[in-house]
DNA sequence: AATTTCACG
DNA sequence: ACGTACGTGAAATTA
């Protein structure tokens, strides 16, 4: 790696995780306590201030070390993270209704290989890494409301190649061409996107004249009913955490929330019941035409976890 | 004070 | 012909 991009990276550590954090410490608790922010975003998640703990390093192998100051409160505790899997893609299904992205979810296929079979037409197991990352950012582009150019940007792709593969997606989930259509029209006639419990994003663009300004208005309009019914969900959940944990008399206390994740101080003496509690509660807060698949994992710190 | 860069989902 | 991926926050840099 370059000495300059190197240094960079070494004190973007430096400077925003491990001289910035202890000056966090709360001098009575001993622990960093941030804020979370209720109505901040555009689409209803939550954010983090002061510090911001869902941005907390885990890609690099450098960075995600950072990850192992954060510990359960003592050694009567662990670490419980909880995360959807794909939460977002399965609104999409859900949402969208297409038949085909619904059946690979029930069959609880890994959706970036299962989409690259279907849009390479080959065997599950015959597809490349090449052909899954393609699928991959296929996938992530439809979240955000794709356009051809935003993909071959993202992915390094030509324009032609961004293209055709977008046309391929459509054919193989024909239904997500349909809902993205029918949430731009919908914005259009309403003023506004709408998340599964209603949550609304006034989308005041969506009429603009400038074509500019009105795409981003379009992507607004497919991404928020997703990215704010994926909030809706795991909010629900989390108040359902919290009142079973209280109700059962349990000492673990949920002590983060990192957008499609839940972290929890488990006593250990609890920790099956807590897992229970917190699988069942995610779940089952919003139920959809798909099934949902909750991760979970424990460790003596927040990198172990994981 | 605004913009850029980079950390996360 | 045009210009484009969604949502954030913190630190550093530019103006």
């Amino acid at each position: 790696m370059p000495a300059i991009l190197e240094f960079r990276g070494l004190n973007k550590l430096l400077n925003t995780y491990v001289e910035a954090l202890p000056k966090l410490v709360n001098s009575k608790t001993g622990k960093i306590h941030t804020s979370y922010n209720q109505a901040v975003t555009a689409t209803g998640r939550l954010s983090s201030t002061n510090p911001n703990l869902q941005n907390i390093p885990i890609r690099d192998d450098k960075g995600k070390i950072m990850r192992k100051a954060f510990i359960p409160s003592d050694d009567q505790h662990i670490l419980l993270a909880a995360d959807y899997s794909q939460i977002e893609l399965r609104i999409m299904a859900h949402l969208s209704e297409d038949e085909a992205m619904l059946e690979a979810f029930q069959n609880d296929e890994d959706i970036h290989q299962s989409t690259a079979a279907k849009l390479f037409k080959v065997k599950p197991d015959e597809v490349t890494r090449e052909q899954r990352g393609q699928a991959k950012g296929a996938n992530f582009g439809i979240i955000y409301g794709i356009s051809a150019f935003g993909l071959a940007q993202n992915t390094g792709m030509s324009n032609k190649d961004a293209k055709a593969l977008i046309d391929s997606y459509f054919e193989t989930y024909p239904k997500v061409k349909a809902y993205m259509d029918a949430s731009i029209a919908k914005a259009r006639e309403a003023g506004y996107a709408e998340t599964i419990m209603g949550r609304k994003r006034f989308l005041k663009d969506i009429n603009s004249a400038n074509g500019v300004v009105r795409g981003a208005a379009e992507r607004n309009a497919i991404n928020a009913p997703i990215q704010g019914s994926s909030a809706d969900m795991i909010k629900v959940a989390m108040v359902k955490i919290n009142q079973t944990i209280r109700e059962q008399g349990l000492k673990s206390r949920m002590i983060m929330q990192v957008h499609d994740e839940v972290i929890i101080d488990a006593e250990k003496n609890e920790i099956e019941k807590v897992k229970n509690i917190v699988l069942e509660s995610m779940q089952k807060a919003i139920p959809l035409k798909v099934k949902m698949k909750v991760d979970m994992n424990t460790g003596n710190d927040w990198l172990e976890a994981h």
